[in-house]
DNA sequence: CGCCTTTCTGGACCGGAGGTCCACTTAGAT
DNA sequence: ATCTAAGTGGACCTCCGGTCCAGAAAGGCG
């Protein structure tokens, strides 16, 4: 057995039928409608194997982010600066905000599906955001308790937190960027 | 009918006697113990009356908050300075996240239990709170987008996250308060 | 081509959560 | 003492995440 038996080509399929049919219910029916049971239901299989392909329930919305998360980890890992390495720490810090914000407005309704209650850790996907976040926190001044402010920054423009903002008070994304750019100020300028 | 009709002192009994067996059950078990039929038979009573005197769920986690953070607006409000009026709004602010993030670390367990899952709308208790950081950032600049700012800083110090940092990241107190000054420098700092 | 192992599948089933309901009890004003 | 509105308890409902396992089928191998 070379590496591990490859997935069935019939097992594929249905994990792509069933994250599909969890982005299509999300879409038209809001976070709230993505129940195991509706997402089997909607992708025309047995709850079981949903369960089967995903563990469970966060393992299924973890897949779901993973897809849009996996290209913006690139962009700011191995991208072009501001965004990727290249530029200053303090800018870099600033357009990973900024665009995070942007990613999360794009994929709200999804992102709130996935949101854990009382997550006692962090959810897996935003694991490297974190310590990216900390990197460049402890780049920019290595005497701040880089772990504490990316989690904090991190929290700040949570899914929840965006979604309240955007539909609760009717504010657009840009000025929740304008405002996330002036609440990092004391760290990105200098003084 | 002067007003409305008092609260039978039976009632008022059995109100303080579930407080009480919720405050017991959280303490002793955790957070994730709080459960209306937990808190029932801990106070030795049915169901149906925690639910009558509390309406849902949230109803009660909001009570148990409502005990600590009165005497928390008091001191924001009316109390003396920094945290009171009296003192620079960039002093207050700074204050009030530091005293903030103290309370809510005496009673992470209540906060946590508080916290309610994809929430669409601040939890009530924390509405006077996001109105006076509110106001304070108004105050420090008006340009800003003080809803906005009050809204990230708000979820930045947010119980769960709270609840990581101390438990599974193993930091202190002081450390929080002092990472929390260091986000808020950009506000509280004019250049 | 047919076999056999391994994986996959579906849905019945379970436990536990929040919340409702309503017949019964009881405080307390008159 | 009476009467009524408030309060009470717990059976009951619905919904959800998660488990289980008997049957189906993929696909490597002779």
């Amino acid at each position: 057995m070379a590496g591990q038996r490859r997935e069935r080509s019939d097992a594929a399929a249905n994990r792509e039928r069933i994250l599909c049919a969890a982005r299509r219910l999300v879409a038209e029916h809001g976070p709230g409608a993505l129940t195991m049971q509706a997402v089997a239901t909607a992708a025309g299989v047995g709850k079981g194997t949903v369960f089967h392909r995903f563990g469970d329930r966060q393992g299924l919305t973890q897949a779901l982010l993973d897809e849009y998360m996996r290209t913006f980890q690139d962009a700011f890992l191995h991208g072009p600066p501001p965004l990727g390495p290249g530029a200053p720490a303090a800018e870099r810090l600033e357009a990973f905000v900024v665009e995070l914000i942007t990613l999360q407005d794009d994929h709200l309704a999804l992102a709130l599906a996935a949101e854990v209650p009382m997550s006692a850790s962090l959810a897996p996907v935003y694991g490297p955001l974190a310590i990216h976040i900390a990197d460049l926190v402890h780049e920019i001044d290595p005497d701040l308790h880089e772990t504490v402010l990316a989690g904090f920054i991190l929290s700040a423009i949570s899914p929840p937190v965006l979604h309240r903002m955007r539909y609760a008070l009717g504010v657009d994304t840009e000025t929740l960027q304008t405002g996330a750019r002036a609440l990092l100020s004391g760290l990105t300028r200098k003084c």
